[in-house]
DNA sequence: TCACAAACGATCAATTTCGATCATACTGCA
DNA sequence: TGCAGTATGATCGAAATTGATCGTTTGTGA
């Protein structure tokens, strides 16, 4: 990775939450250490950010208390390394220029620091994915109509005719509460609304789920396995999860390269 | 592959991404990293691009657009004391509870700031006031679905089943480039589209221009006067002006106060 | 206050990238 | 055909970047 990317890719770590540890800078770009530290320097004395014992902050304070749905950033830190390595192998799959559905969730929200890399049209019904992906990346935003929802950041109309229905892609990406026999699962009936809406305007479902959401049971079930083409988790899903998923032809994604650090802090 | 050739392929993909390393370029024109290296410099010497270690990025210096893209914010300190006030004599028509439509525009933008310690539901087909609006108020935000266009800072859909037609407010607040006799003026043809489709989803029509947009004239009609049921401006407005609106039926407010000169205390 | 762990800065080796040079291929022209 | 002049590709030493290591500093909690 170029130091340029990297640069961008710090920046817009460091807008979407106050600070960012080394730590997470490091998972984020693949890279030692000793490279984030001077990066971190460069970007001070260009005053692009604020350097702080143990990370970065942004450079100014007043600006940014974050988006008002606290629900979402305390979500946000659970998992964080997970969900940043899952993010990635999401967007590896994508190629420039060919179109991607983006649902909101705080595991998709992840994928914005490695969509600012990249070009191409997206469409989502979340407000804090198209706002940072309009500040931070040069894709494409579009975005469906309706209410904005504080408590799931999500934009949501009671109307089928939104232009949702206009817009196509191949892949749509997605989280879950939970993921089982039966199905994709989900917790609130808001976001099951909002997930049915887009799930039908693109053919392949790839669902970002860190792998205890193998283990969650919820009551309302989005859809069948069957509709899933492929499911990236982390390397904590057990054989028997895997083979469930094999069985129902479902392709299966391990994003791996910072779990032995991670499984520690799991138990935390 | 001639040289002019690779020229323009390297000055796309540059545009394309944030930056593009030697050895992407060496494998879009099939020649060599030596010729690629030529290349960069040449356009670097050319102020088409700028050089980086590993590549090439593209050349607007002060990067990182922001929301507010550059036309946006040039325009959001001009005449920002008498915008402000009319913005505030906008919003003392508002009742709480009240739905408004807010079309997307620096003056209306304003609003924002007063519409802070209100609550009503607000449609908009602007990202930064929707964005404004659900990090600083509780007022209830609904947003237009489609592309969101960053010079304008307006989301836009080509498709007329958009979530729009399914709200409707008593009035709906806009801008414009100028207002004359022949009615309200517009100079983007995209701005033109994005109000034609908000227009007809309020009974009252609230235009907010300051005093010198009367001056001001441009290529495209909006609409007549006759549409306009209040003007709201400052008090550098000409009797002539005010005329005008009140034959044609319109009622006229002038927002005073801070609306003396620009050096005056408004930020207290 | 002291001990411990985390974070930091400096250094060095390995890798990548750059710039200069030279040889070769191509073009326009006599 | 032969001859510049230019563009291209390859090579190699120089310079920059990166990752690992180690000793030092800073913050935390007993």
């Amino acid at each position: 990775m170029h130091e340029k990317e990297r640069h961008r890719l710090i920046l817009s770590a460091v807008q979407e939450k106050p600070v960012v540890t080394v730590q997470e800078m490091v998972d984020l770009t693949e890279s030692s250490e000793a490279t984030i530290r001077r990066d971190i320097a460069a970007l001070h004395v260009q005053k692009r950010l604020r350097r702080v014992r143990g990370g970065a902050e942004a450079i100014s304070p007043p600006q940014f208390i974050g988006l008002a749905g606290r629900p979402f950033s305390v979500n946000e830190t659970l998992h964080a390394a997970q969900k940043r390595a899952i993010a990635r192998e999401a967007v590896e799959l994508c190629k420039d220029g060919e179109p991607i559905i983006i649902n909101g969730g705080t595991t998709t929200f992840q994928m914005v620091h490695f969509l600012a890399l990249r070009r191409m049209p997206i469409f989502t019904n979340s407000f804090p994915i198209a706002e940072h992906l309009l500040k931070h990346s040069k894709n494409a935003v579009m975005v469906s109509g309706g209410t904005v929802y504080r408590e799931q950041n999500i934009i949501l109309s009671p109307f089928d005719n939104d232009v949702t229905r206009n817009f196509y892609a191949r892949r749509m990406f997605m989280g879950a509460q939970g993921l089982g026999p039966l199905g994709l699962m989900e917790g609130d009936p808001l976001l099951i609304q909002a997930e049915q809406k887009l799930i039908d305007q693109a053919d392949e479902l790839v669902v970002l789920v860190d792998s205890s959401k193998f283990r969650l049971r919820s009551s309302l079930i989005l859809c069948g396995l069957s509709r899933i083409a492929t499911v990236i988790t982390d390397d904590g899903i057990e054989d028997r999860e895997a083979k469930m998923l094999e069985t129902a032809g479902v392709s299966l994604i391990v994003a791996r390269g910072l779990a032995g650090r991670e499984e520690s802090s799991l138990q935390a």
